[in-house]
DNA sequence: GAGTGGTCTAGACCACCTT
DNA sequence: AGGTGGTCTAGACCACTCT
């Protein structure tokens, strides 16, 4: 990328995140940063609210931008992040065990949650996510076969978000996700290491592509004890 | 407000709401929009940026701006919002009772999560939360005394956010939230109406001011299969 | 080639805070 | 008064899509 925004952005997130740039302290204000780049205050401004809608600092009129505390949380789920990009950040021993691979057609649900006709086909894949050798997660995904049109066990069982954005070339741009608590089903029983919960954390995704075609609507069912969300959230006024 | 980016983002925002705008249709382009409007293309932009974040619509480049299903949810619960505004959303019957309502001092937990020190004061308040005639959630908030001075039982069973903003000026700018699942503790099973759930959720809320500064800590504990918890997210490349 | 959104600039004025 | 961030403008050029 060329976009001057961007790397002073990325300048300034990699300072903060490695203490470089120390939270509390002060930002050196919009004139000295577009000197300093030699960029229009209008530039830096960009790459500023960028750090602010991303939580690493704080601005206030008249005074400057404050460095927040962004360790704090060590675990940023907000936002769409895959199963092997959240295992790196943990560093824990994962593994991924595909279940079922499969492709459908005409199904009701599916025709429901994906806004489908009855010719079109839809990738079906179950599979279980091995935490320190316990099955926590059971993952069903459902994805547009006009989007993606082959999926082989080994990319299922690696990432399917880097076959999608890195192979093909199609860029996810947004989701919506519905966090709820369930009964586990028999599915749930059979195929998790539940330890005697009663319950299952159920996180149900729709995944939108950068035209804004949904493409997938996957279900994640956690086991409880194992379940966290992390959302930052600025208030809309 | 005189913004005027603001005012068009209203306008457009209302028309996508109630339909006036439909779902999957176009928007004008941003040099027709800057001409209706008589604004800037700035302006115009910073108005759609808003509309983008807020999931309203979706740009692609070289095409136009596409207008989302927003109604595809009605639980929006992203964000921070409170008690009183949700359920109202719900239009739902509820009730909030006031528990406890103290003022601590030098507690080792508190000074650990506000980052206090010993001096500095707490309103500590727990409050159960009602919902069709059954106890719900359990909500315990720690707020710091510094920057709320006075609370009454009134203020507390009626909405302490509408207080907060409203009567003190205080301005509310973000929040970090994280959402757990743990056993009940005996304080749970006295105060909620469990129907046999062997967890609760849990929902820890660090709320900061304008001036990011940290000013409140609140535990919000849910029976299971009364909460959910929406979540729209732009995917970060 | 015409139209769309994306980036960048230079300058102006305002609202707010500090001294 | 001087510095800070917030808003707005007018204009330029680029990247992309459609026909």
């Amino acid at each position: 990328m060329n976009n001057k925004y961007l790397k002073i952005y990325n300048e300034l997130a990699k300072q903060i995140e490695t203490g470089e740039i120390k939270p509390k302290s002060q930002l050196p204000s919009e004139n000295r940063l577009s000197k300093e780049y030699d960029l229009s205050r209008g530039t830096v401004r960009k790459a500023l609210d960028l750090l602010v809608q991303n939580g690493y600092i704080q601005k206030v009129q008249g005074k400057g931008s404050i460095v927040l505390d962004i360790n704090k949380f060590d675990f940023p789920v907000s936002g769409v992040v895959s199963f092997k990009e959240l295992s790196q950040k943990l560093g824990q021993d994962s593994k991924t065990i595909l279940l079922e691979l499969d492709i459908l057609q005409g199904d009701e649900f599916l025709m429901e949650e994906l806004h489908l006709d009855k010719e079109d086909e839809v990738w079906k894949l179950v599979r279980v996510r091995e935490i320190g050798g316990q099955k926590i997660i059971l993952d069903k995904d459902y994805l547009k076969r006009d989007a993606v049109p082959l999926l082989t066990k080994e990319i299922c069982e690696d990432s399917i978000y880097e076959y999608i954005e890195g192979e093909l070339d199609l860029k996810i741009s947004f989701a919506k996700k519905l966090i709820s608590v369930e009964e586990p089903t028999q599915e749930d029983k059979d195929s998790l290491d539940l330890a005697g919960y009663n319950v299952v954390v159920v996180v149900k995704s729709y995944v939108y592509l950068e035209d804004a075609t949904l493409f997938q609507y996957t279900e994640s069912r956690h086991r409880p004890d194992k379940f966290r969300f992390v959302d930052f959230a600025r208030r809309r006024h």
